[in-house]
DNA sequence: GAGTGGTCTAGACCACACG
DNA sequence: GTGTGGTCTAGACCACTCT
């Protein structure tokens, strides 16, 4: 006896790994504790760092772990659940919305971003930058793309700068009349801008969630809201449970 | 000058790597392409494969590029749009959704699906399999638990077993009055089983959707529904418009 | 300066798909 | 059998954080 090889395929040493380290986590660790640095843990498991690594970058996918360079890995506190629900018909910006205001400039939307905002193409657009803030973090940074001709009240000479002039916008965007939401979700992966203000490394996985404001039978504005995918959980509807993969 | 090296901090070669292969992606690569195998793609840029290996991971998280053992790596096409919809309130198994009925075994719900299923806890549970296709591919796969004590129809004595009794089993549901949907969307891994029928490996990213259904003042049902990340772009409202995250 | 995770190398062998 | 991506090793150095 003494085995435990009966499957037909063997499991590779890092899957295998991070099952183990998945129940130890469970079992013998608090949120917040910090593990054993890479080299140690590798050398108790008796594989290569490389390995070991491997099985960490997945366990932090499925946000049970945090890693931060200089600092160590730690023990992640369950996700947080972040309402995206579509159902309060309300624009960006609306009294109560969960964002704040960063910036904004005047720029030429990305290729994929102008083609959705259809009938508005061509003319010039704002870029307001917003960031999420839950429980003291930034969980999601947005770029809110809005055509100038959404907002005709812009149009004159603006001195404001920055959030001020962000904020502008919005105030302007709330006087349309909101025609609807529609809204997806797909994973990507940080862009280095967002990754800063996330407090990520480039390329981490992000929940993107792509939003566009309809109004007058057009689209008024889009928004494009990169969420951290490995401390967020989205919920829609009044969903206020917990995470189900926890266990 | 012929240096582009401009920034404050280097640029890691994985991620400059990445950069260059998504331009060499759309402007010289065809969907569905098969690309160099990797040895010849790392000599060819000069890096060690495992570094090669680093800048594909990525693009095949983004959805660019699509690799499978033993054939090669193909230049994905762009996501599917996938309707996550909860706007028709209609319980899973009625007329026009769009699953297939796979299976059906009777099974304690995982611990953190029980707590969910509130009232109900303790009794017996069906766990319904399901499919769901896309393009002639399976986009996602599902669990529904649903206690025995919501469908109180199935009690009689069973001969019928898999699909046959799954199917049994939502029509047994759809009797209920549906009073509302629950729902949230979070990265996980596949696990094994899910990955199988995915065609991917465990442990590929996936966008796990949890359903709660509630009736009767009581969660009646719940489902964890897995999507393909690589492929997927789960849709709410009804957005019909492509990806924006394409360039 | 010491310790951490992040990047990178140059190999090796394995599992799988296809002809 | 041949070629592909998947796994694994044993090192090395770098970037960052904290003291």
């Amino acid at each position: 006896m003494g085995t435990t090889r009966l499957e037909t395929v063997p499991e590779p040493k890092y899957r295998h790994l991070k099952t183990v380290l998945s129940e130890a986590l469970d079992s013998e660790f608090a949120v917040g504790e910090i593990l054993p640095n890479e080299r140690e843990l590798a050398a108790r498991f008796g594989v290569a760092r490389a390995t070991l690594r491997q099985a960490l970058e997945q366990l932090e996918l499925e946000g049970r772990l945090q890693r931060r360079r200089g600092v160590g890995t730690t023990v992640a506190p369950p996700r947080v659940g972040v309402d995206v629900n579509p159902v309060r018909h309300s624009w960006p910006g609306a009294p109560g919305d969960a964002w704040q205001t960063e910036g904004c400039e005047e720029t030429a939307p990305p290729a994929a971003v102008a083609g959705t905002l259809g009938a508005y193409t061509g003319g010039p657009v704002y870029a307001v930058h917003r960031v999420r803030m839950a429980h003291g973090q930034a969980v999601a940074t947005e770029t809110l793309y809005v055509p100038a001709a959404s907002v005709p009240g812009m149009s004159g000479i603006e001195t404001e700068a920055g959030a001020a002039r962000g904020r502008a916008v919005l105030r302007e965007l709330n006087r349309l009349e909101l025609g609807g939401q529609e809204r997806a979700v797909e994973l990507g992966s940080a862009r280095a801008e967002d990754a800063r203000r996330l407090d990520r490394l480039p390329g981490a996985p992000v929940l993107v969630v792509t939003t566009r404001y309809l109004a007058a039978g057009g689209t008024a504005a889009v928004a494009l809201s990169t969420y951290r995918a490995d401390t967020c959980r989205l919920t829609f509807g009044d969903f206020a449970g917990v995470s189900l993969l926890a266990s």
